[in-house]
DNA sequence: CAGCGCGTCACCAGAAAGGGTGATTTCGCC
DNA sequence: GGCGAAATCACCCTTTCTGGTGACGCGCTG
C-alpha cells in the first residue's frame, strides 16, 4: 500500500521536473505550461496540508470525548497484558467493547472492517478465556486491563 | 479489493502522463491549461488522501486523567432506579448480565426459564436506552445502578 | 371487583456475536 | 532474504441476543 503512495508521489514529481527541465530549452511562450506544473505542485502541497489539517481536527474531537467518570487513577497491569499476550490493537478493541459498542461501531471508530474487529474480538475472548464479550469485559476489569 | 485501487490509481497516473506527453507536441494552449487544471485537481486529491492515510493512525484516544474522588464503596443510586422504573427483578438480572453470564446461565441461577430472562433483559435494555448488553452494563455503571 | 404492576413463560424473525479457517500485507529481527 | 508476529480482511456456520407480540397468575389498591 505504501508503494502506491511512493509511486504516486514520485511519478508526480517526475512529471513536474521533466516538464520544468524540458521547457527550459523551449521558448518562453510555454510559460503557461510551466504555470500548470507549478499549480500542480502547489495543489499537491495544499492537498497534503489540507489532509493533515482535517485529521488533526479528528484528533481534537477525540480529546473532547474524554469525559470518563471512571475510576480515578487507573493503571493498566502491563504484566497481565504481557502474560496474556494481548497486543495493543486487541486492547484497543477490548476497550471499545467495554464501552458498549457493537462490532460495526468499533469497526468505524478503528477504521477497519467489521470482519477485522471480529477477528480481534475473537482473539481477545480466547486469551481472556471468555465465552461472551460481557464476560471478557468483566474479566478484563478484574485483571486491571481496562479502567 | 485493494488491487482495484492500486490499479486504478496507477492507471490514472499513466493516462495523465501519456496525455501530458502527447500534448506536448501540440500547440493547444487551452487544452494545456485544462490538463494543468486536471493535474492540479489530481495532485490535490492525492495530497489529501496522502495526508489522511499517513495521519490516520494518529487518531488515538488521548486519555486525559481526570481527578475523581475516591471510588469508595458502592451504593446504589435508588433515585436513578426509581427514575428509570427498574424493578428489583430487573436489577437482579442486570447484575447477572454484568457478571458476564448468558441468558441460559442467568436462568439457571435465578430459577426461571430462559425466556423469562430474555423478557427481563429486554426491559432492562429498553429502560436504560441501550441496544446491547454491553451498552446496558456500561450505562448501569455510569448511573451507579450496579457496582 | 376491576385495574394495574410485576413476574412468569412462549414463539418467532432478524440482528449481533462467536468459532473456525485461510489469505495477504507490513514490520522487525536474525 | 527468510521468518514470525501483528494486523488486516473474507467466508461460512452456529450460537446468542434482541424485538415484538401475546398470554397467565398474583397481590395490591381504588
Amino acid at each position: 500500500m505504501r508503494h502506491v503512495l511512493i509511486y504516486g508521489v514520485v511519478a508526480g514529481l517526475c512529471v513536474a521536473i521533466l516538464r520544468l527541465v524540458e521547457y527550459r530549452f523551449l521558448v518562453l511562450d510555454h510559460s503557461l505550461e510551466i504555470y500548470g506544473g507549478l499549480v500542480a505542485v502547489l495543489f499537491a502541497s495544499v492537498g497534503i496540508w489540507l489532509g493533515l489539517k482535517l485529521t488533526r481536527k479528528q484528533v481534537e474531537v477525540r480529546e473532547v470525548v474524554v469525559e470518563v467518570p471512571a475510576p480515578a487513577n487507573f493503571v493498566r497491569d502491563e504484566a497481565q497484558v504481557a502474560a496474556l499476550g494481548l497486543t495493543p490493537r486487541e486492547l484497543e478493541i477490548l476497550e471499545l467493547m467495554a464501552a458498549g459498542l457493537s462490532n460495526r461501531e468499533i469497526a468505524e471508530r478503528a477504521f477497519v472492517s467489521e470482519n477485522t474487529v471480529k477477528t480481534h474480538a475473537s482473539r481477545v475472548l480466547d486469551k481472556l478465556g471468555a465465552a461472551r464479550r460481557t464476560q471478557a469485559i468483566q474479566r478484563a476489569k478484574e485483571l486491571r486491563l481496562i479502567g
